[in-house]
DNA sequence: AATAATATGACAAACGATTGACATATCAAT
DNA sequence: ATTGATATGTCAATCGTTTGTCATATTATT
């Protein structure tokens, strides 16, 4: 591999000049450049980034840490993230946390030995003090610290009113809802304070249930499912934290033998392209994922540049209707 | 951040003690091994990674290169890629080339530039001449380059060949398959050969259609599909080359009042999580994509530690059956 | 002709870890 | 008492790039 004293051998000038034509600085004349461009060009010359952070003591690199890959909303999560960072002349270093205190921690440390830019972390479950060790921006999706730097997140408290409104609307009386683990406090648990809120006011008694990690790790719902719509056979309403949970509810109501949406009224969470390809298709929460990307990604380059970021940001849900109420 | 020098001196050893425990050269005594590790936990160090690539000209890094990462296959390639890499100490680079050539490139130079182990490329699009110019080893999946290093893919004429014959085993007799985007010669295009191979055997007349790049980057093959099965309305048997064209196929059949399995049969592949959470379910080819990444991993080791490995590994896919047949 | 701006060279320090050569010291085994 | 293994220290070079200081040209401007 050519390194820079190479170019500036090839190009008849000194690493000095060079590294001023990489770097764009002091005085270079148009012919200097070009000789650069041509010797780079002829030697296939590419800056050792690991010299370059070495000196910079940083990377154009963040890490982002999800606790899933395969879940559909955080592919679309990552897809997003990366394409956004691209843009902004970022790379990702993907670490998959599975949702393990100990592989997030050590994910952590991973990128702050990597001299990451700065870290992405998607409603990680990893202990708060750990964010005090490190001295990178942190910015975190769907998860808000107390003593973080910022948050991206959705209207969840809305996401769940707007399904309990919707239900009741439809003429459900008994509605249950399916919320999230409840180990660390979540944004997403306010799904569940809104769509209580709304039960509540109405008068419309609802069952809440929770999710366990081993459901979460395994995206296998459909156990839990049958049990509970067995245990509570006069649901007429549900409303589910995921798509993927969602789905699942549609295929066990098939087993069941209990029609969608004339018995049951189904209405999940995300709307990933998943809610679009059950039959009948899915009525859910849209989580403007896109824009969340970007705005993460915009906050944590603001961070990088040492501005002041919003500690918090919550960006609007709507409800997309479709066959399931 | 605390360095090497830091360590030393808070265990009161020098530099070469301190590196000679990290790297477990030489003699060292019990006793500083833990002096080092007191030191090292008491002021939090962690190596500096830019220094030691810098150093070791290398890193353990992996750059992935995917052309998507929300398709559920993908997302599930990546997802059992980064387990498979984090066991065996590795780092994921990600990198999402929207198949686009220039992406592709500048991700691989970027990938150069970063020092990294190796390169996993996941059915790129990318000319073969730029993997002359890099020194560093490239394991492709499902893509088998004549110049290449190796290549994991998954039997793909096989799973052709299963599915015409389940179509044809099933009464199917106007048979009708969706194959990949034709630009490049890929693995599975295989799939078209074997279900051709099968249909001119038993003398079952079908059609070849080819998708196009846009539906492949955008997922959308709705409108692709209604065309197609308007055009060709004796269609009896649908074999489509991923889960994803399958599930839109669903949507559509329902749409044109087609009932499947009754009138119109489809296979699909990949068996991604999506395929059971269709109505019905798939019928689908199995791909192994857990296998396929840990062999992907392991060759990659292998080829970093200059063992010599096989160019071309073909893993067995076999037929799930569900409803759709 | 004097001054200022432009352009490049020469040189060295720094980033943090690794590694090698060599010196020195302690302890155990012969 | 000698040898050899064990253990650590000292010192310097190296990886490739960035950046700063100072010197030295070559132009352009007044």
């Amino acid at each position: 591999m050519p390194t820079l004293k190479d170019v500036a051998e090839e190009a008849g000038l000194t690493i000095g000049t060079v590294s001023r034509v990489l770097n764009n600085r002091g005085y270079i004349s148009d012919d200097a450049r070009r000789r650069v461009d041509e010797a780079m060009h002829k030697l296939n010359y590419h800056p050792n980034e690991a010299a370059r952070s070495l000196h910079r003591k940083s990377t154009n690199t963040i890490g982002l840490i999800v606790p899933h890959i395969r879940h559909p909303y955080f592919a679309e999560m990552i897809s997003n993230l990366e394409n956004q960072a691209y843009r902004k002349g970022y790379k990702i270093l993907l670490c998959n946390s599975q949702s393990m205190q100990e592989k997030e921690q050590e994910y952590i440390h991973m990128c702050t030995s990597n001299k990451v830019a700065g870290i992405i972390l998607c409603s990680g479950s990893v202990e708060v003090k750990i964010f005090d060790e490190i001295d990178i921006p942190v910015i975190t999706i769907e998860r808000f610290l107390q003593n973080g730097m910022a948050s991206v997140e959705c209207d969840n408290r809305q996401g769940g009113m707007l399904a309990a409104e919707k239900l009741i609307s439809c003429g459900c009386r008994h509605l249950l809802h399916v919320g999230n683990i409840g180990t660390l406090s979540m944004p997403a648990d306010m799904r569940t304070e809104g769509f209580r809120e709304i039960c509540e006011r109405e008068g419309v008694p609802f069952v809440e249930l929770f999710t366990e990690e081993e459901q979460y790790n395994s995206l296998k719902y459909g156990e839990m499912i049958e049990e509970v719509l067995r245990k509570y056979p006069k649901t007429d309403g549900l409303f589910v934290n995921s798509d993927v949970i969602a789905a699942q509810t549609l295929q066990i109501c098939r087993k069941l033998h209990i029609s969608v949406p004339d018995q049951m009224k189904i209405i999940g969470f995300d709307d990933t392209r998943i809610a679009s390809l059950t039959t009948p298709q899915l009525t859910t929460i849209h989580q403007p994922v896109r824009e969340m990307a970007e705005m993460a990604i915009n906050l944590l380059h603001d961070a990088v540049a040492g501005k002041l970021v919003a500690k918090r940001t919550i960006l609007p849900v709507y409800l997309v209707e479709r066959e399931t109420t």
